[in-house]
RNA sequence: UGUCCGAUGGUGUAACUGGCAACACGUCUGACUCUGGAUCAGAAGACUCUAGGUUCGAGCCCUAGUCGGACAACCA
């Protein structure tokens, strides 16, 4: 018999969760954990940033900690209150609370500028009257030092007046800046003396017109960490090399060993196929290749939300796809996975039939109309069943129809039977096709009266099933299929906005007309459906038009449906 | 010829203090027929970047390389 006692199960963490459980087993912070997420408000949110707010708020929840939703807004020629809503909107939708710590990086340009007039006062920073092109040139490259600029040595009296005049306005935009004076040898170009002010006049979309000097995001993050008493500062792997900057500019208004936040870089989200710089989603959405910034081809929060994804499936996404320093390209089919993963459970079921070929009972009555019962979802009996009416003439699906048979087609083909879900077994008796081109016009069947579902008799084997529209109760719509937006390996393989065109798979778009069951009319928007046979869909009525928007996430991996309504 | 970071099946992430490389997605096969792109069962797929070293034992520690990424906005 053993004597060694079972060891507790420790689950995985990633690198993050055990800096996290090492500062509280070490007792920093007072073992606070306060994280934040800091977009900043210049565009849309997409599935990347998903990544960035799930690790954030999801270590304060685990941690019971909190974590600030914060605008990093200090660049005002690029920010815009429409991001604000939208961000705010997004994180929301995200199943996410921020309980009111609503912050904004402007919210502390006045505390900012007292941070940076101490620093001028130790002699740690100057005003530069050099031009941008002139810093940039001195700055040197990686492997070659900077020129200190003429202005470095300025006494700290000319610094804190000319600082001031700027900040009055008194100078031309571009004409100074305030710079940190550290090292222009250094290695790390980031500390060759760094902006930390710059003039422009520029409207700011919360305060106006009262500044004309802003901070530069260097600058001003960790600082308003620190105000904000963050303890876990979590950012993408391209602000590893910030990080000695970061520290510098605490150390300038921090008591040593007293609290200050730590700033942890994880790797950002890729995604294949498809596109998630800002700057390239922003030209997309610019020259309207894509319908708007929810246009459901694109990876944004909205885009997914249109297109049918849920906040769970989305949470869920992030949690799979972990957390880690090296860089990454996710496949979608793991983002697609997890959106059949929680629509598989919830999503009602209702029948399409994209293809259709029309189908004639011949033993069935003319005017016949008998409601079925349908089950609106397998997997849960709470969501109930539906009436669904069946008649003479019906539409399947041409795919379930097979007139030569291989062993392995086990749906309706001729002398065969097969069973029309949720109704009767019928057998093809016979095909009618278009004498010229030889098309298939219609297929005649018989049924058998006894084999209705639900019936005593009716559990007869068939080897398949198929299902159906009756053809004078199934509306007709128009079915557009999308491909997913970038179906290229490289989507940076070319720059420029006609690339952007020439990528958009021009197949991508094709029109289907189909016939759709006709209970959308008590639909609400977002419903989610998942299509009998198909797969999933989801509805969302287009604020913009009348159209429904079908999600066939699930029902082709790498396609979207949109079905209007033909009126 | 700079600094920093990274390297584990096709993809992503694990592996407690050095102890049988695990999980998920994807792929393939089979079963199942009131749809099945679901579900169930199974399989394939990794010299853990290379070379050396320490050790009874290395994905993990040491040394030297290789490859990949980031950094030279008054962007974030």
């Amino acid at each position: 018999m053993s004597t060694v006692e079972s060891e507790p199960y420790k689950p995985s963490l990633h690198f993050i969760q055990s800096i996290i459980e090492e500062d509280l087993r070490t007792g920093k912070n007072e073992k606070r954990i306060h994280t934040r997420f800091p977009p900043e408000p210049n565009g849309y949110l997409h599935i990347g940033h998903a990544k960035s707010i799930c690790l954030n708020f999801g270590l304060a929840i685990q941690y019971n900690g909190m974590c600030n939703l914060r605008f990093d807004d200090t660049n005002p020629v690029k920010e815009d209150v429409e991001y604000v809503d939208s961000i705010r909107e997004d994180v929301h939708w995200l199943g996410f609370d921020w309980e009111g710590r609503e912050y904004y990086a402007s919210d502390y340009f006045e505390q900012l500028y007292v941070f940076a007039v101490d620093i001028i006062k130790q002699g740690k920073a100057y005003v530069c009257d050099l031009s941008a092109e002139q810093v940039s040139s001195d700055r040197g490259t990686p492997t070659r030092p900077g020129n200190p600029s003429p202005y470095r040595n300025r006494s700290i009296e000319e610094n804190l007046d000319l600082f001031m005049r700027m900040r009055n306005g008194e100078f031309a935009e571009g004409s100074r800046v305030l710079r940190a004076k550290i090292d222009m040898d250094s290695p790390n170009m980031h500390m060759r003396d760094p902006i930390m002010y710059r003039i422009l006049f520029a409207h700011h979309h919360r305060t106006g017109d009262k500044w004309c000097i802003y901070p530069t995001y260097d600058y001003a993050h960790g600082q308003s960490d620190f105000i904000e008493g963050i303890t876990h500062s979590i950012c993408t792997l391209e602000f590893e090399v910030h990080r000695p900057l970061y520290d510098w500019f605490l150390d300038q208004i921090v008591e040593p060993n007293f609290y200050r936040p730590r700033q942890i870089e994880f790797a950002r989200l890729n995604l294949s196929y498809t596109v998630m710089s800002k700057r390239k989603l922003l030209e997309l959405v610019k020259n309207n290749y894509v319908s708007g910034w929810d246009d459901p081809r694109l990876p944004t929060i909205c885009g997914l939300r249109r297109r049918g994804y849920t906040a769970e499936s989305i949470r869920y996404f992030a949690d799979k796809i972990g957390v880690a320093k090296r860089d990454n390209t996710i496949d979608v089919a793991l983002l697609e996975h997890s959106i059949r993963e929680d629509l598989n459970k919830r999503a009602l079921r209702r029948i399409a039939v994209l293809n259709p070929v029309k189908l004639i009972i011949d033993n069935y009555p003319e005017n016949k109309i008998e409601m079925l019962e349908a089950v609106n979802n397998p997997e849960d009996p709470s969501a109930g069943t539906r009436q669904l009416p069946f008649s003479r003439e019906i539409f399947i699906e041409r795919d379930d129809f097979m007139e030569d048979p291989s062993a392995k087609f086990f749906r309706l083909s001729p002398g065969n039977e097969v069973r029309l879900k949720y109704a009767y077994i019928i057998r093809c008796e016979k095909v009618i096709k278009d004498p010229v081109t030889g098309a298939i016009l219609e297929i005649r069947c018989t049924y058998d009266p006894e084999t209705r579902s639900g019936l005593p008799n009716s559990n007869r084997k068939v080897k398949g099933t198929i299902h159906w529209l009756s053809a004078s109760h199934a509306r007709l719509a128009e079915i557009r299929l999308f491909d997913r937006l970038f179906n290229v390996e490289d989507p940076d393989s070319g720059e420029g906005a006609n690339d952007y065109k020439t990528h958009l798979n021009p197949d991508s778009l094709q029109i289907i007309k189909g016939f759709v069951e006709d209970t959308f009319k008590g639909a609400k928007a977002l419903d989610k459906f998942q299509f009998e046979r198909l797969g999933y869909f989801c509805i969302d009525y287009d604020s913009s038009d009348k159209q429904l928007v079908f999600n066939r996430t699930i029902a082709l991996k790498d396609s979207w449906a949109k079905i209007e309504k033909k009126q």
